[in-house]
DNA sequence: TGCGTAAATGAGAACCATTCTTATTTTTGT
DNA sequence: ACAAAAATAAGAATGGTTCTCATTTACGCA
């Protein structure tokens, strides 16, 4: 099942013009279907628990080479450090939640969201190519725990 | 005039439980009207050249004092780099459009997606405490430029 | 299937925004 | 004006990220 699975990236780092180097397999397997969003150096560390060897210039140099490509998304939740998702494609744009007290983020897509900020933009001339939405707060969970307190 | 400003923004400072210091009242008064998002860098440059004598440590300590009493905002861009803004009250929140080539950033308030962002936390079963939408592209100065060559 | 070249990597130094440390100075209540 | 508590200055430390350069690897081509 490794065999093929490595043979697909190894075609899609090729697609996209990228040289398909066992870091940048091994960085794509990792990502790919995860939940989580994880930080350069989960990943650094997760690479290396996983017998690769990989240091972190790479770690960072791969995960730039994927975002150039849209393979990967970037993700800034201003805490100091950036994250990185695996990209399902250009149509599959979502914005996020991120709970203060536990960290997890959930994903959603407002249609409306979208339809307002492009309103905003020909408001003011402008003309758009990304957007960040993040709404921090308490997931469920938590806030249940904060308030049986 | 700059005595009774003086005054006001002491008194500002006292209400808020914050010492009124000479290096405080500088900054708020760099701040205020400031039609300018700057950067910590900027504000300590901009009170030395004001015969301001003023440490990086206090620009961001000050800084920090500010934001937790809401008198100024502290924005990521997403740059690397904080940028503040005065804050103009709570029932003054805004979203900002900001401009790759220029770097010019254009605030704005839409309260259909205000609401939109409140539907979306409720179908989530998600409390939000704060938001941050950023709308990157190009501003119509820039645009023109560069659609123009 | 092996070679050469351009590209990628590893290890750690460098960078840069920000925070911390400690001795000194300032603010403010009395 | 005085003492105690808080704020400041200067630069060291921190932490995420980028850079450097010597070594290794990928891959088009013979």
């Amino acid at each position: 099942m490794s065999a093929r699975e490595n043979q697909e990236l190894k075609q899609v780092l090729r697609e996209h013009e990228l040289k398909a180097t066992s870091q940048r397999i091994a960085l794509l397997k990792l990502l790919n279907g995860a939940i989580e969003h994880f930080d350069a150096e989960e990943i650094y560390l997760e690479l290396r628990k996983r017998q690769k060897n990989v240091s972190r210039a790479t770690v960072y140099r791969s995960l730039e080479a994927l975002v150039d490509q849209k393979l990967v998304n970037k993700l800034d939740f201003g805490d100091g450090r950036m994250r990185y998702e695996q990209s399902k494609g250009e149509d599959e744009h979502h914005d996020h939640l991120i709970c203060e007290s536990c960290g997890k983020v959930i994903e959603f897509f407002n249609l409306e969201m979208e339809a307002q900020q492009l309103s905003v933009c020909e408001e003011h001339k402008f003309t758009p190519s990304t957007h960040t939405m993040h709404i921090f707060g308490t997931c469920i969970t938590c806030h249940e725990n904060e308030t049986s307190n």
